[in-house]
DNA sequence: GATAGTTTCATACATATGTTTGAAATGCAA
DNA sequence: TTGCATTTCAAACATATGTATGAAACTATC
């Protein structure tokens, strides 16, 4: 009977140390000490530091998938099978700001754990990452049902500036706070939403041509490049 | 007469290292050893780690931007003191863009650097890009004169996004490749400037409305925003 | 060629940090 | 209680890694 009472301990008080403060600058000992639990328990529990980390964020990640996986469903049912474009990316990119950008801000150390998970950039996190392929594969071939006929290419990259816009957001919210001089509000997580599908359907819908050949692409040499070494 | 050999040599190897393994993976040994120095020539010629990766980013940074500037500068010679919309953000996403997906040219270390100090996030490198807000603003001027009357709100989320698309595009090159099963070219350097720029272009000047109050953001919660004309 | 300043070198230092260990404590079943 | 499994604990371990040191080698000016 697995008490699992320090293991819990330390999950919370990892999630919460790490959003606080960065991976870079929190040891296992800091972890224990706010857990109040013994050093060895987290290797005991978890096998590494590393495995702490990847369980952190692989179930915030299933809570995020499984919701854009929801709304998804629900659209396509609404849609008689085949969803809008915009109800698409609406479930792309709505659990994702919702998640990171919450009002809940108080209480809610998961939606700070996964911003830190999103700026920082550390080994276990980047292997999870990159298992995501899969899940965005669903979204692309919804996409496809909901385009018929459109390039392929444009689609990925539409899916691509979506997730650009979303996840940049995201990671550089201070720093566009402090751009606009507090202009952009941050906390209108809907009108985010609304501005990044917007942006993203419109990017997805528009011109015809850009499905045949790249958009407009002038002949002019870009710039100067004057490069002189420093 | 500081022979500035074992410094060149120094920042070489450890912009290779740094770019093929990732900060977080090399280590002050590993760079001497590959430049052929002695251990304390790091902490003699450049005071500390952080120093030296600060001297390498800001290198490049400063390469990156004067070029921004000059490609800015020219479009606002171009248009008799206004640059248009279009050429600033090309003046914005460009250099950036060309650096860093750039053809493999000279060493493409310099690019994959790039990369890394785009997807890593250590410490120094934190600290320069947190002065890069000044910088922006020169960009968010040339804007709010391209398009007067235009709400600045609007203006520094154009921004924003102009920049999330490059920068994500960046950081996740590998991972579009993958997803796209190679349909999305990421060689094509001037294609991707064209995608970017297009598409921030439509943010920026798409329906005036939004210039007053956020886009057309419906009473209902999931409303759809029919936003197709660009 | 002597002297002073600069650079290089081998080596030591300090120490932060994840991990392991073996014993003690605790819980549970018979 | 006894005995077995699970969990906790203090301490040790290992060692990677940035930094400091002091002497030697080198360079240049006089």
């Amino acid at each position: 009977m697995p008490s699992d009472q320090t293991r819990s301990a330390i999950l919370a008080a990892a999630e919460r140390l790490y959003a606080d403060r960065g991976f870079g600058d929190v040891t296992l000992r800091d972890i224990v000490a706010e857990a109040n639990v013994n050093l060895a328990a987290v290797n005991y529990h978890f096998g590494s530091k590393d495995e702490l980390i990847a369980e952190l964020f692989v179930t915030r990640s299933i809570q995020t998938n499984r919701e854009r996986l929801n709304e998804l469903k629900a659209a396509e049912e609404k849609g008689g099978g085949r969803a809008s474009i915009e109800d698409i990316m609406r479930a792309l990119v709505g659990p994702t700001l919702r998640g990171c950008l919450g009002p809940d801000r108080e209480g809610s150390t998961a939606a700070r754990f996964m911003i830190r998970a999103s700026i920082e950039s550390v080994p276990p996190i980047r292997r999870i990452k990159n298992r995501e392929v899969d899940h965005l594969r669903k979204f692309a071939a919804a996409m496809r049902r909901a385009m018929p006929g459109r390039d392929d290419t444009e689609l990925y990259w539409g899916l691509n500036f979506a997730l650009a816009m979303a996840h940049h957001t995201i990671r550089e919210k201070e720093r566009l706070i402090r751009l606009s001089e507090g202009k952009c509000d941050l906390d209108d997580v809907a009108g985010i939403i609304d501005r990044v599908v917007a942006v993203s359907v419109m990017a997805l819908t528009t011109g015809d041509a850009a499905s045949k050949s790249p958009p407009a692409r002038p002949a002019v040499v870009h710039g100067r490049l004057t490069r002189q070494d420093l």
